[in-house]
DNA sequence: TATTAGCACTCTTCAAGCTTGAGTGCTAAT
DNA sequence: ATTAGCACTCAAGCTTGAAGAGTGCTAATA
């Protein structure tokens, strides 16, 4: 990464601060007039022609003014993007929305990246923890019909899942009842990951009379803790605030961008990643490492209970927004929820 | 309601078969090329002049080809469109998609809807069944905290509904157990809007030692039975099918499309209105009585369980869709899933 | 030596004018 | 009753020209 010196950070900074505004390209006149900078757009202009050489910016044509690229983000977000203190409106409207006690979990989830993509112009989201990281508070049998059961699986997080079981010929409401005993004695407040590998062993260990009992034990659990259902869920709300912006208005843009998000996989892999650092992280363009969005950035940070990450949430925009307030409005949002999840969901009974 | 001879009619119907295809307003040549009838231009201008005095067909402009209005829709509907046999491509598209074990009843109904949506270049939907209308199979208390419990509801139809209560204190895990004993007993086979009538009649009527535990009863179950968790849910997919429909470019439209169906309340209390006839039902434009999407067709059909309607499903796309195919996949969806209702949900074991 | 004014040049955008082609309505002939 | 023919209308596409924004270069300036 080159360097810059002052005078080419200030025209950068001030043709990003433009542009973001804008959307237009934005000229030497331009940036002499708005900038803080004492100089003529003469002065100006060699700069720029500078910074086009380094890579910072470019020209769509010829006689146009200049728009930042994706290096020229990401060097105008590591030097000048920092936390803003939050515009009181922002909280009163976050803490608006939490004012209604939520539902349930899923709940909280939806109506929260609502709203964090109304306050940002763009798409909110929130992954939803991973089953398989978080630890199991609970599981129940429903019976259906003769063949079929509800599993139903509570997390400590709060979090409620069902699923289908059939069930073998003969095995009765008490057996059911029996199985759920076992597996919650011998796995509360174990993860499914650690349940999963725990269980066939622990199963295998088991003697005398109630072998049959564990051979049923032991199919219905595979059903349960292999199930697709444990997958994290990434919610989203706000492709209404995207779909008009200027820089997606080329043909099928817009298509390809609503079947990215529609195929949430990639885009959960991608988040996977950046849930080891427990900061406000910001992506541009490539960056973000995922097809078809490369017109897009994206703010994100994890979300905690009880110290540990178990989710993340954020945004995702076109490049050219306000990052210090959203990164500001992520980071709060963050807390937010890493505060929910511990006063709703039993942080402090804990163990 | 005007009604046309023979003539008109095939020109009507040659003119709305040419304009489902194109999008473009269809000309007096085109329909005599095309069409069944053995007339020059100069007649069809003739009869396509009759047909805009009845209001059937409009012209865009002064010398452009005709399109038809939602009376020539509605006309052509009622007498042309009925159920054509279903290509087998479809038949095996759809169940396809069944071979996998669905994990749950809300899944199925996330992944049939974007079954439904793709095989018809629309947006499918599926509204889930109302909790008021549907009878409880089972409650269950899971405690979270000292003062926080989620109860857990289990329809008759396999939906599950979590459901957070604030805990009074000093109310015990067996109390808590006790009043999940007490409304399963009392409740089980009920519809939510039947248990909601009887719950405090019930409770006022109990006697001597247990007052007090019905005192908390009430309070739970009034937050419990309450809760807007019950409402049915509007679940759909497809948006990136119609995204790019040319009626829809005009600025802002696809905008405020997308915000009605995020907005899923008015569609829902539209939809309602329709589960009285067990039939496919098919409206064009402002038939549909929602705003925003006038430039729009919906075709949909109820589904039952044991006799009973609890849902409906269908297809919200251009106007200009083929209806002989739609209808046809739109009424084997709802076929399919009402089987399913009954096969993996508890027909066979009902009282 | 760094900055600036000035100027020629490039390129987009927009409106005006023109042409083309699709389609109509009317009339007269069949 | 139908059709051929013709004049008319209008949208869409193309060309042109002017306006405006912006640049790069050079020579003058502080």
């Amino acid at each position: 990464m080159r360097f810059l010196n002052e005078r080419e950070e200030l025209v950068l900074r001030t043709i990003i601060d433009e542009y973001v505004g804008t959307a237009e390209p934005v000229g030497s006149r331009n940036v002499s007039k708005v900038g803080p900078l004492k100089m003529s757009p003469a002065t100006i202009r060699n700069i720029m022609s500078d910074l086009v050489d380094k890579g910072f910016i470019v020209q769509p044509h010829t006689s146009s003014g200049r728009i930042p690229t994706d290096t020229g983000y990401r060097y105008y977000i590591d030097k000048f993007v920092s936390m803003e203190s939050l515009n009181p409106e922002f909280i009163n409207s976050i803490h608006e929305e939490l004012k209604f006690d939520p539902v349930n979990v899923m709940n909280l989830f939806k109506s929260f990246s609502k709203k964090l993509g109304d306050m940002t112009h763009s798409v909110g989201f929130i992954v939803s923890p991973s089953l398989n990281s978080v630890s199991m508070r609970h599981v129940e049998f429903v019976r259906l019909n003769k063949d079929t059961a509800l599993a139903i699986l509570v997390t400590k997080t709060g979090i409620v899942q069902n699923i289908l079981v059939p069930i073998e010929d003969g095995l009765g409401d008490s057996e059911l009842a029996r199985i759920s005993n076992f597996l919650n004695s011998k796995f509360a407040d174990k993860t499914m990951q650690e349940i999963r590998h725990e269980l066939f062993e622990s199963l295998n260990n088991e003697r005398g009379e109630i072998v049959t009992l564990m051979e049923n034990a032991k199919k219905v659990s595979k059903v349960i803790f292999d199930s697709p259902a444990f997958d994290e869920e990434f919610i989203f709300d706000g492709m209404k605030n995207i779909i008009d912006i200027p820089e997606l208005k080329a043909e099928g843009k817009i298509h390809e961008i609503l079947r990215t998000f529609e195929e949430k996989r990639n885009i959960c892999s991608v988040l996977d990643n950046c849930m080891r650092s427990d900061t406000v992280q910001i992506f541009v363009g490539s960056e973000i490492g995922i097809k078809n969005i490369e017109e897009m950035g994206m703010v994100i940070k994890p979300y905690h209970r009880g110290g540990k990450i178990i989710g993340t949430l954020g945004v995702i925009g076109p490049k050219r927004m306000k990052y210090p307030q959203v990164v500001s409005i992520v980071d709060y949002s963050s807390q937010i929820i890493s505060r929910m999840m511990s006063d709703y969901y039993g942080e402090n009974n804990e163990e």
